[in-house]
DNA sequence: CGATGCTTTGAACTATTTCAACCTTAGTGG
DNA sequence: CCACTAAGGTTGAAATAGTTCAAAGCATCG
C-alpha cells in the first residue's frame, strides 16, 4: 500500500526490509476523502498524520479578508501533515484538489519510531525538510521570478516529484487544478492567471488542457523557469 | 554559550540536565562573520551546521538574471543550517545581516545525538519545522496581505521570535536591515519598499528608525497584520 | 436543451517598477 | 572644526504589471 512512500525515501537513501515493514507496520489504516474536502482543518490537534497515497492535496490558508493561499501541492508519497506530530496545532488547513487515497500513522507510533529507528526518523525528517526547501523556493519564485517563469518552475517540480513516484509518463501527468486554484498557488487573480498561462504556452515548451499537462520541450522549459533541481535532494546517499 | 538555544527549546518542551549538557558538548566551538559574509555559500556541502548565538542573519538565493530573494530571517537561538546535516548540499547562501556569533556543531556529533537522544532529536526537528510555518506564512503575507500588512507581519513575527531570546527591551528590539534588505526580503524594489514603510508608518503603531524597531501599539499592529501567533509554536508541552 | 463550472476576453483602474534626482546622516581626513 | 564622501533614505514622474468588473465562449452532464 505505502508504495510510493518507500520510492520517494528510496531515492534519497537506502531501506532496508526490516526498516520497510516498521513503515508498513504504522501505516495500515487507509482513508479517502472527496475532492474539495478538508483532509484536516486549521485548528486541529490531530492525533494521527496522512501520508498520500493517490491524488493531489494542498495546504491553504485563509487571510482575515477571506483570500486564499495555498502554500504547497501534494504528490502521491509525500506526507502531508507529519508536522502535526510534534506542532500539534495546525496552523493551516489541508485540503483535496482531487479524489485522495491516504493513509493514516498514529501519532503514538511515529513517536515509538522516533525512539527506536534513528535511521528511518531522520529519513521522516528528510521528508519535512524537502518541504521546506520546496517552500523557500516557491518564495523566490513568488519574490523575483517573471510570472511566467513561476509557472514554468511549478510545472518543472511536480513534473520531478511525480516522476520518481512514477506517475509521469510521455512527458505528461495528470493536473486536476483549475485557473483559480492556481491563482491561489501564485497569489494572483483569475483574470492574470489565465494570462499567464497564455504567455507560458506561447513559450512552445509545454500543454496544459483538460487536466493534463504535457512537457513538450524539457530543456527550454527548465531554462525559461530558472530551474536547478538540487533543492529536491534527489540523490540516493546515506542520511 | 548556548543560552538562546537553551531558551528557544525550552519555549517548546522542557529539557532536563542531561539533555542541556549533550547540546552544550557538540557546540564548543565558535565562529565569528562580519556584516555582509557569508556564514554558508550555496552549493557548499557543510560538515558542520550552525547555531546563531548573536546578531542577524538570512537565507538568500540569487536568481539567473541577478535578483536576490532573502527566504528567512533569523535570530539569536536558531539553526541557519541544520538541514545541512541530512540534505548534504546547500540549495540557498546564508548572510550573515549585522556581526553574527556563531556556534558550531559538527554532523557527526548531530548524528550521534540522532542515534541516542530521540527526544532531543524531535526538539532539533521541531525547530525546522516551525522555520518551515514561518516560510509558509511568508508565502500567504507574500501572495495574499496588502504590502504594508506584509510588512506589519515580519514586524510581528520578529518581535515574538526574539522576546523569547530576550532581545526586546521597551517594546524595542535592534534591526539591522536596510530598506533594499528588507525589499529583498518582500520581493519590492527598493523605491516601493520604502512607500510600504512609510504608509505603515502612518498607521502610528510602530516607528522604525536608526536600525531600530519600536512597536508602540502592538494590538493595533497585530491587527493590521492579520498576526496570529500559533504557527510559531510558542507552548511548553511534551513533544 | 438548459444548467453549471471552468476558461477566455476587453477595458478601466490601481499597484508596482524604473529612472533620475535630491536629502540626510555618520564617518574621515585636512 | 569643517569640507568631503559614502551609504542609505526619500521624492516625482513615466512606464509596466496586475486587479477588477463585466461579459462571452466552451465543454460536460442530466
Amino acid at each position: 500500500m505505502i508504495e510510493p512512500l518507500l520510492l520517494n525515501l528510496e531515492h534519497r537513501d537506502t531501506l532496508d526490509e526490516r526498516e520497510k515493514a516498521r513503515l508498513r507496520a504504522i501505516l495500515t489504516r487507509e482513508r479517502r476523502v472527496a475532492t474539495h474536502e478538508d483532509i484536516v482543518k486549521e485548528g486541529e490537534q490531530p492525533t494521527t498524520s496522512c501520508l498520500l497515497l493517490d491524488g493531489f492535496a494542498a495546504r491553504y490558508t485563509i487571510t482575515g479578508d477571506g483570500q486564499r493561499q495555498l502554500t504547497s501541492l501534494h504528490v502521491p508519497g509525500e506526507f502531508v501533515d507529519l508536522h502535526a506530530f510534534l506542532v500539534k496545532t495546525m496552523d493551516h488547513g489541508l485540503v483535496a484538489l482531487s479524489p485522495c487515497r491516504i493513509a493514516v500513522a498514529e501519532h503514538s507510533a511515529l513517536r515509538e519510531l522516533s525512539e527506536t529507528e534513528p535511521h528511518l526518523t531522520r529519513l521522516l525528517w528528510l521528508d519535512t525538510l524537502i518541504q521546506s526547501a520546496i517552500s523557500r523556493q516557491w518564495l523566490v519564485a513568488m519574490g523575483r521570478r517573471a510570472r511566467a517563469a513561476h509557472l514554468a518552475h511549478i510545472i518543472c517540480e511536480l513534473y520531478l516529484r511525480l516522476r520518481i513516484v512514477n506517475r509521469v509518463e510521455d512527458n505528461s501527468f495528470h493536473f486536476p487544478l483549475s485557473q483559480m486554484q492556481m491563482a491561489d498557488v501564485m497569489g494572483l487573480s483569475l483574470v492574470h492567471m489565465n494570462r499567464v498561462i497564455q504567455e507560458l504556452r506561447s513559450e512552445q515548451c509545454m500543454t496544459w488542457s483538460k487536466e493534463r499537462i504535457t512537457v513538450t520541450d524539457w530543456n527550454r522549459l527548465q531554462r525559461f523557469a530558472g530551474f536547478d533541481p538540487v533543492y529536491l535532494s534527489l540523490q540516493r546517499q546515506p542520511r
